[in-house]
DNA sequence: AATATCTTTCACATATTATTGAAACTTTAA
DNA sequence: TTAAAGTTTCAATAATATGTGAAAGATATT
């Protein structure tokens, strides 16, 4: 195998992961790009290695940025932007845990909460869903719990989290 | 609120949440209806109640089974099949937990490693490739050894992992 | 073995989501 | 200023994923 090849596969997994985990797959590709390149790569050469087009990668550059793990950068005497990853992956992965607590786990959340404020209704049914729902609270807000815990640790949180699951 | 309502609300909340957690939303629906269910349904039932056709109901219904987090049930004297919701929900989420690990982790990490095998390449872009598809293969293995460690636990594992995070 | 009841399959239709590309916008520097 | 170099936006389009329904397939009952 070339190291082209290598590389599109690689590329192509990782785009086909995001989508199962429900990141965009251009995204989750521009994303592994930016990871593996020595330097910081502009618009124009994204655009070029995953062949997308310019607004497809301004858009999807953009999404990268807010959710606050790729950076812009200048290069001096430069007009073009450059768009570097970063480069650490225990704080890439809390970036992600924390971003999408907050962006689905919260909100879910707050719908369970209120879901099981209707009016009086003795009904079987009625009952069996107040219960269930108080579950799925229990364990949905129990579990972000658990990723607040896990996450808060600044380095290597994986491995020390299994450092103390071994205990 | 009427009960009616806040059953749809959580249904189609529910359906979302599936979508962004790389799960169709029908199955998801279906799933969240099954398990607010006092008593297993029908076929015809969950069609009625989510307004689908009967061929999405089979094969999500199917996918449901495939998952091992719905059963089919024959009651006596019955032709039709049953469909009910495996009820506890921390043996819920630790199925999907090895499902998930099964289907998506594991391939991932095989493809994490043949992707280093490319001929000798020095070049400063094949080293840095290198790099970074190791640490990701770490990353991810020590994350999968995590999750396993977690849902080995039979029961209510995200409480007793909390409070082994505790101490 | 014919019929009734129920389930599965699959070609086609529909809906959802992602992508393009060109125009509008922004910034820098001559 | 205004031209050049770059970025963003968004309506139109393409690609993908989901859903439908009718026919074929099972299985039990008479």
């Amino acid at each position: 195998m070339e190291f082209r090849e290598a590389k599109d596969q690689f590329l192509q997994t990782w785009g086909a992961l995001g989508s199962q985990w429900g990141i965009n797959k251009t995204m989750a590709q521009i994303h592994a790009l930016l990871m593996i390149s020595p330097d910081s790569l502009s618009m124009e050469e994204v655009m070029e290695e995953l062949q997308i087009s310019r607004g497809n990668a301004s858009m999807n550059l953009r999404g990268l940025i807010d959710w606050g793990i790729v950076y812009k950068e200048y290069k001096p005497g430069e007009r073009r932007e450059y768009f570097k990853a970063d480069q650490d992956i225990d704080s890439l992965a809390r970036k992600i845990a924390i971003e999408r607590s907050k962006r689905e786990i919260k909100p879910t959340l707050r719908i369970l909460e209120d879901v099981r404020k209707f009016d009086e209704d003795s009904s079987n049914e009625a009952q069996k869903f107040k219960q269930k729902t108080q579950e799925l609270y229990d364990f949905v807000s129990r579990a972000d719990t658990m990723l607040e815990k896990i996450t808060n640790q600044k380095e290597n949180w994986v491995t020390k989290t299994i450092l103390k699951l071994m205990t």
